[in-house]
DNA sequence: AAGACGAAAGTGGTTGA
DNA sequence: TCAACAACTTTCGTCTT
């Protein structure tokens, strides 16, 4: 699986609302609408109307239905299937003959074979379709939920969804999913919308690094710089001035092991106060996800250490 | 009155013995 | 497995605009 973020940048044709530019990009790993000229983020949470893939006759339709018919959640024999039993016995208890017993054996194998079948692909079912809906309830892109679908093939595949929830696996895969695509979505946004609490999907996301062959980057503080400052409606100079914020502090090494929407949160306050478009502390605070008291603490620090002096 | 600030106590997660 | 620890949160009183 590739990790790279790939750089899918759609011209369009639409007028930015800030400085008049048509030099306006949609971004469809982020889903966001962007102006190439000042960076103001016009629209997020873009929504994908169009079919996810395009046949042109029949053949390449049924390549790319992956998924096959859709499945009905039922299950089609209701448990009431043929089992063959493990007694080398007929119906009389007589012993059977050699000959038999390998063929038997081998309609065992097959049985058994075609029921993990089934069972895999009825969990597929029920995860493909929670995944459809956390993602459109947090907006995710397609891009993202592909691949938070290929992480739950992998870890479906390694057996690693038995004896805990689909729905945790679902919303670890797509947490990850997010992480390599460089769209950040706190663990606690995801936990609001998924159908589990915020312990399980921890340990969820940790079994699934840990067993699955992902690397997906270190969430950056820059990476939530343009949904806050976007929420937050701050033009895109002053969004520029707080990644560059950032930049100065990573160059600094002042980033490690301080949560990065804090970070950005500080960053965006600072950059406001820079560009004339001040932001109280509690509305930074309250569209980054953290406390005042931590905005405060993180751009004290962002300002003490990087040399910034505020103007009164 | 709202916003900014800082101290103190509490919380959940990581680390190292 | 447990205690120490750092980062962050909550709460609350005080100062500033």
């Amino acid at each position: 699986m590739t990790t790279t973020p790939s750089k899918k940048e759609t011209k369009i044709l639409y007028r930015c609302p800030e400085c008049g530019s048509t030099n306006v990009f949609q971004d469809l790993n982020r889903g966001e609408l962007i102006c190439g000229t000042c960076g103001l983020i016009i629209d997020e949470k873009l929504i994908d109307k169009g079919p996810e893939w395009r046949a042109f006759n029949s053949e390449e339709n049924n390549n790319r239905a992956r998924t096959g018919s859709p499945l009905s959640l039922t299950i089609h024999d209701k448990g009431l299937s043929t089992t063959i039993d493990w007694k080398n016995q007929d119906a009389n208890g007589k012993e059977i003959s050699v000959r038999k017993r390998a063929e038997l054996y081998r309609m065992r194998k097959w049985q058994i074979r075609s029921i993990v079948y089934s069972a895999q692909s009825r969990n597929l079912t029920i995860a493909m379709s929670e995944l459809e809906r956390l993602s459109s309830q947090l907006g995710i892109p397609k891009e993202a939920k592909e691949t938070a679908a290929l992480i739950y093939r992998k870890t479906l595949n390694k057996r690693l969804v038995r004896g805990r929830s689909i729905e945790g696996i679902v919303a670890a895969s797509l947490y990850l999913a997010c992480r390599i695509h460089k769209i950040p979505r706190p663990l606690d946004e995801i936990v609001i919308q998924a159908r589990t609490n915020r312990k399980e999907l921890g340990q969820s996301v940790r079994l699934i690094l840990k067993e699955i062959d992902i690397h997906p980057p270190v969430p950056s503080a820059m990476d939530y710089i343009p949904k806050i400052g976007n929420s937050l409606g701050l033009s895109g100079k002053t969004i520029y001035t707080a990644i560059d914020i950032i930049k100065q502090a990573k160059q600094k090494g002042i980033t490690a092991g301080k949560d990065p929407g804090g970070l950005a949160a500080a960053s965006i306050y600072i950059a406001g106060i820079i560009q004339y478009e001040r932001r109280t502390q509690r509305e930074i605070a309250e569209a980054a996800h953290v406390t005042e008291v931590t905005v405060r603490n993180r751009y004290k620090d962002l300002a003490t250490k990087l040399n910034i002096t505020i103007k009164p």
